[in-house]
DNA sequence: CTGTTAGCGCGTTCAC
DNA sequence: GTGAACGCGCTAACAG
């Protein structure tokens, strides 16, 4: 392999100058740098990331922590985070933790190895023991980011989008389609995101003057295999809800294909709306009325937040990305 | 930061002992042993793998190229990748290429850097140019492996189901439930996987005693988008096709939507069938017929193969793995 | 502007 | 079984 000697004996100079004319090409006279870059085209000299990555103790390299590697609503924002990072001259390396602590530590210890710098994590589970009464990241945590999911307690950088919002709204719509009996299937009892997602439901029924049945309230796991389950349950019922609120779009998805099943049809005898909206909600059928994310842009953003954290300007900042009401004919 | 050497004074050895111990601790008496660990459990060390790897010249790490990460195909082969490097205690660089060959070659050269050890190839194109008489990886090529598709002529390690064989199957499912003017909506034209895939469906209509109508035959990108457009087209035919089959079950949903939007019904007026078995396949409307790709173990197998050739114990071995005929209400 | 020098933290000789 | 010494390839500090 050929090292950075070798093209310094090539050129004629000494390794600091080459090693100068490639990092700071300005700080070198112009004839040298001519020639230091051609003994760099003569030789095919590639300079070795390892050595320079060791010598500047950063990886350059990021984890990323995804809870399910499967749910198609990381893949656009796991997206925004390469770009952003590539852009940066940052990689990425993929950390699928199938909400495992145990891989979620794995992964945690690589920068506690210095293969990374920093951690962005989409999920609701932080890796670390927290302790009661703390709100603030440990001086002992490294560099994290969280996206799309947070953390309830604990104050660290974040990108979201307004999930109460969100759920109020889509609520909202569901009620000014005529709906009284609206089921809502939530996520993870445990997760804040999917709290706030109840809030927003409940504060929609009450400000229209409806009463909370809890009866109608579940928790599946995002997947659409609870979206089916959870929905033919509520579907063996003697009152049938009249509209199904799904926390994500698999979940609704699964919950079309239950009301499927009873040879019900959707919108008109029960409406079903999802969240997120992922690549096939528009071609579900019916089509499906969702909570549009903008995933992209919460990869990248958050990934910019971390690469501020890493230059050690960082706060714990909130970053609330806009959302949108998406409208199709699975409500109406 | 604890280095090494901080270890090695609390214990009061040397830094050869102490890395002795930690790599090989059978070669070290069992007194020091234990002195060791508990200096290095007292001072919290962790060993600096930016280090280890810079003096190993081995980054334990590969880059896997992924055409799109968005295709939920690809979710399944990378945790079988991830799930096998974890493994052998080597990460997984995400390389997302937008099927760009400068994003290709971005990720390639990480390996020329030294900050990947191999690649692992999802998508058809290669990175490199490539000779017309070339058959073999030219010896200046970086350690490589293909999963899924394949390059045509350049024989590379490869993990692949029998394309061919599975398409005739499907086709000799449809003609078997009475379909004779089969439409086959494949991928682009130029990949050999596309093309073993038509050679599949051409067989099997040969093998009928059928003929083959080029008017039948169209080219996607596998999304779908592609899938709901072209089918869109047919469906403006005079002569109306009963079956489709695609290449992919996205391309597949996205015709599911096109055959509904004419008021027609599936699979009673048109049959369609998919390719791959990805998770939704089971939550459309209908469920889809589709070929079940064992994705978890093509990806699972891909990295035991890259690390074979890290090891110097590489050969260009082909290795195909058992696929299976999923029939649903798509097409029956 | 350029060269010399001195490590970064670790693994690996080679004596002892 | 153990320690001293060296060097991997590169960057950074300093002197000139």
């Amino acid at each position: 392999m050929v090292s950075i000697k070798d093209v310094a004996k090539l050129a004629g100079v000494s390794v600091a100058t080459v090693s100068r004319t490639l990092s700071k090409p300005e700080a070198v006279a112009e004839s040298t740098r001519e020639q230091v870059m051609a003994a760099v085209a003569e030789s095919g000299y590639v300079a070795n990331a390892l050595a320079r990555n060791f010598r500047r103790r950063r990886s350059h390299t990021v984890v990323v922590l995804m809870p399910d590697i499967g749910n198609p609503f990381y893949a656009l924002v796991v997206q925004g985070i390469e770009q952003a990072a590539v852009q940066s001259g940052y990689q990425v390396l993929l950390g699928d933790t199938q909400n495992e602590t145990q891989r979620e530590q794995a992964y945690t210890e690589l920068v506690r190895q210095r293969t990374a710098d920093g951690l962005i994590c989409l999920g609701p589970h932080i890796p670390f023991d927290i302790d009661e009464n703390v709100t603030a990241p440990p001086a002992d945590w490294p560099p994290l980011v969280m996206a799309c999911e947070y953390h309830g307690r604990v104050k660290l950088p974040r990108i979201v989008i307004d999930n109460e919002l969100a759920a109020r709204e889509m609520t909202e719509h569901l009620i000014s389609q005529g709906h009284s009996k609206i089921a809502f299937i939530n996520g993870p009892e445990d997760s804040p995101l999917c709290q706030a997602r109840f809030d927003g439901y409940l504060q929609a029924l009450l400000d229209a003057g409806k009463t909370f049945d809890r009866a109608l309230l579940m928790h599946g796991d995002f997947t659409m295999e609870t979206g089916y389950e959870l929905t033919k349950q509520l579907l063996q019922r003697e009152q049938l809800p009249t509209a199904i609120f799904c926390a994500n779009d698999e979940m609704a998805i699964g919950s079309l294909h239950a009301v499927r099943d009873q040879n019900l049809s959707v919108p008109d005898d029960i409406a079903i709306a999802g969240f997120d909206d992922i690549n096939i909600a528009k071609f579900s059928y019916p089509p499906l009325t969702t909570v549009h994310q903008p995933r992209r842009e919460i990869g990248a953003k958050a990934m910019q937040l971390l690469l501020q954290l890493l230059d050690g300007k960082g706060s714990a900042e909130t970053i609330v990305l806009p959302h949108d009401l998406i409208i199709r004919k699975s409500t109406q």
